[in-house]
RNA sequence: CGCGGGGUGGAGCAGCCUGGUAGCUCGUCGGGCUCAUAACCCGAAGGUCGUGUGGUUCAAAUCCCGCCCCCGCAACCA
């Protein structure tokens, strides 16, 4: 047995909260074709993927639930296990933060970092809401008041542990700075240095005492270690890694360092800037290369659960099959800009590349050898000039492949493949079998036209089979091969003399209109009424205390680029407010209108600047403020 | 003036680093073929490559400068 070299790769764990939609498939299915591509290019691949299940997210889903959290967590694990099950991932492991060995490791990786002094304990400022005993951020608050529940919070500290990233900063820009390739593509790079690097780093709070759902701090047991630690070291627990192990396993001396962790482009940071601190203050060496992929949007839009546009996994492949899906997914995304999934660009995607290049392809070449072969792989004879091209087009499109594959740009390899197949195509046009089949004396040459058109499918199929592993599969069940490998590239080596199975549709045209008036049907019946909030009594109401008023002065805020600074007029007095309407008006064409005010709404700095009530607007995406009628005096209560 | 990426025929993208025929996929129009899943093959129309009658150059989509617009990251959508 030869040494194959090792090949390490993961993808982000996926956060245990709900099902992930096509935005989040689409890593499993990415990080499955490059596994696949790098075990057909000869390497021992480990390949991990898994899910990420701690949290106070999880926590209190679990209690809306009212499961516990271990039940609610074993529940959407297994969820996504069959998510990544459906599109075909081929993982060798799919690691739980509640493993037991994880839950572990963490636990010492967290002493070890505290009594080598690298992890301290300080205090963490934020607000606090008593009966939720709860810390949130400024940021986290909603309109000033608990996300939870609604009521006030208190600005107050807690005792918390942080690292100290500050310490490792310069060898962390160091190693950025001298392997440009660490980070992919290189934009997201110079986001993470100009952004986070360069202003210096702020020691990161690893543990918090506000949930209870997670791995505690074992010598102190009411912390709770915070997600850095516990999620991203997955990656090396997941090898077995225990900083107690007196030895390390064979697993982790052998695949540590990962070749790459394949993330979403809303990662970044944590695996570019924590998870190498991490790794350096464990003294471990750092993953060679973090390639960040965009993200799909529908349409022109994000994909969100607000706007009822998320597309599922499941029901695409109920649509267009696993590897219809694996196809769009790999050919549509682009290398750095995100991409855009539309089901017409799906169906269109599915019926000229697969069901018309590639499944017509191989049904007309198998009809062929039956007609013309009686089924059997006929021996090649001379060879011409259009035979050597069609060879030439293969290997380069081998070479093609690798290139791209190489470099991550996974959807020009795929198209790589597909430019081969319309090669295959013309060959056919070219070599017009079907009149070199009327005659006796043309039937050597019908025989190496038929045998080259077998061998040439057979090629294309090898070099898909890491895009589309099950289609793959079966075309290799029609011509009859065992010569799946890309070792077996070389044109020619297909058996002559064997019998060509029958041939399946390969992938069905989809009629276009009756798919989406489908689509459409269904996605009628899902839009349901919101889910609205608890039913409030007359006196909760009062509460709020909203107020006419008219906006005297308007500006925009320099640094902002969603904010206006209001001057509303209450008629008893004036107020300044701070709204995130800049996108969507004009400060002129505010200025003179008269809007609705929360009054008693608590003062809040935005940018720096006070804001002293909210203006109503509705809507998510645009935003669209709540005029009244010019003629309404100021001050009013409004009920 | 926070940082970064981008604006190329109707749509989506490549080309730009290493200046010198503007290329690919889909769509449109015309033709060919009949082995095949109304599939396949060929041809045509369509772009002054965001903008400045800007700079460098014999020559700019490609390098430099100004401006406009879009996207990402960060900071705030009270």
């Amino acid at each position: 047995m030869e040494n194959k070299q090792k090949f390490y790769m993961t993808t982000a764990i996926a956060y245990a909260s709900a099902k992930p939609h096509f935005g989040n498939t689409y890593e499993i299915i990415m990080a499955d074709a490059y596994a696949r591509y790098k075990r057909q290019r000869g390497f021992d691949v480990r390949f991990m993927t898994g899910t990420d299940e701690h949290g106070q997210k999880v926590e209190n889903l679990a209690r809306e639930a009212g499961v516990a959290p271990q039940a609610y967590v074993d529940g959407i694990s297994d969820v996504i296990k069959g998510i990544w099950a459906l599109v075909g991932s081929s993982h060798d492991h799919f690691i739980r933060t509640t493993h037991d060995y994880h839950k572990r490791a963490v636990t010492n990786i967290f002493k070890k970092l505290y009594e080598q002094g690298d992890i301290y304990k300080g205090t963490y400022e934020g607000w606090y809401c008593t009966p939720c005993e709860s810390f949130f951020t400024e940021t986290q608050l909603v309109d000033g008041k608990c996300p939870d529940c609604g009521r006030e919070v208190t600005k107050a500290s807690e005792e918390a542990y942080f690292f100290k990233m500050s310490k490792y900063a310069d060898r962390l820009m160091k190693h950025i700075e001298e392997h440009p390739e660490f980070i992919q593509p290189e934009s997201r790079k110079n986001e993470m240095v100009n952004n986070f690097l360069k202003p210096g780093l702020q020691d990161l709070c690893v543990s918090r005492t506000a949930f209870s759902w997670g791995i505690p701090v074992e010598f102190d047991p009411k912390h709770i270690t915070y997600v850095w630690i516990d999620a991203l070291t997955n990656y090396i627990t997941g090898l077995g890694y225990d900083p107690a192990n007196e030895v390390q396993p064979e697993l982790f001396q052998k695949y540590w360092p990962a070749d790459v962790h394949i993330i979403g482009k809303d990662i970044v940071r944590f695996h570019t800037i924590y998870w190498p601190i991490i790794l350096m203050a464990l003294d471990l060496p750092l993953p060679k290369k973090i390639f960040a992929h965009p993200w799909f949007k529908f349409g022109a839009d994000k994909m969100s659960k607000s706007k009822g546009n998320v597309v599922y996994a499941d029901k695409l492949v109920e649509y267009f099959g696993v590897d219809g899906v694996r196809y769009y997914a790999l050919s549509e995304m682009p290398y750095a800009n995100d991409g855009s999934i539309t089901y017409e660009s799906v169906i269109t995607r599915y019926n000229m590349d697969l069901a018309n290049k590639l499944g017509n392809l191989v049904s007309r070449t198998i009809s062929m050898t039956q007609k013309y072969f009686d089924g059997v792989i006929p021996a090649p004879c001379e060879e011409t000039e259009l035979d050597r091209d069609l060879k030439n087009t293969c290997a380069a499109a081998y070479k093609k492949v690798c290139e791209y594959m190489d470099d991550y740009h996974v959807s020009d390899a795929t198209s790589a493949i597909f430019d081969m197949l319309s090669r295959v195509n013309k060959y056919i046009d070219e070599t017009s079998p079907w009149i070199l089949a009327k005659n006796e004396e043309t039937m050597p040459r019908l025989a190496t036209v038929i045998y080259n058109l077998l061998e040439a499918i057979r090629i294309g199929a090898v070099l898909l089979s890491p895009f589309i592993p099950t289609t793959c599969e079966e075309i290799f069940r029609e011509i009859n091969t065992e010569l799946v490998s890309y070792a077996d590239l070389e044109f020619g080596k297909l058996e002559s003399g064997k019998r060509v199975n029958d041939s399946k549709i390969l992938f069905a045209r989809i009629n276009e209109k009756e798919l989406l008036e489908k689509i459409e049907a269904e996605r009628a019946k899902e839009i349901k009424k919101p889910e609205g909030c608890a039913i409030i009594g007359i006196d909760k109401f009062a509460e709020v205390e909203l107020r006419t008023a008219e906006i005297i002065e308007c500006e925009k805020i320099p640094k902002a680029k969603k904010l206006l600074k209001l001057i509303v007029d209450l008629g008893y007095e004036k107020r300044q407010v701070v709204s995130g309407i800049a996108n969507f008006y004009e400060p002129e064409d505010l200025v003179g209108k008269k809007v609705i005010l929360v009054a008693n709404l608590a003062p809040a700095k935005l940018c720096g600047i006070e804001s002293n009530g909210m203006i109503l607007a509705s809507g998510e995406e645009t935003v669209r403020v709540v005029f009244l009628d010019p003629k309404t005096p100021n001050g009013e209560r409004v009920r």
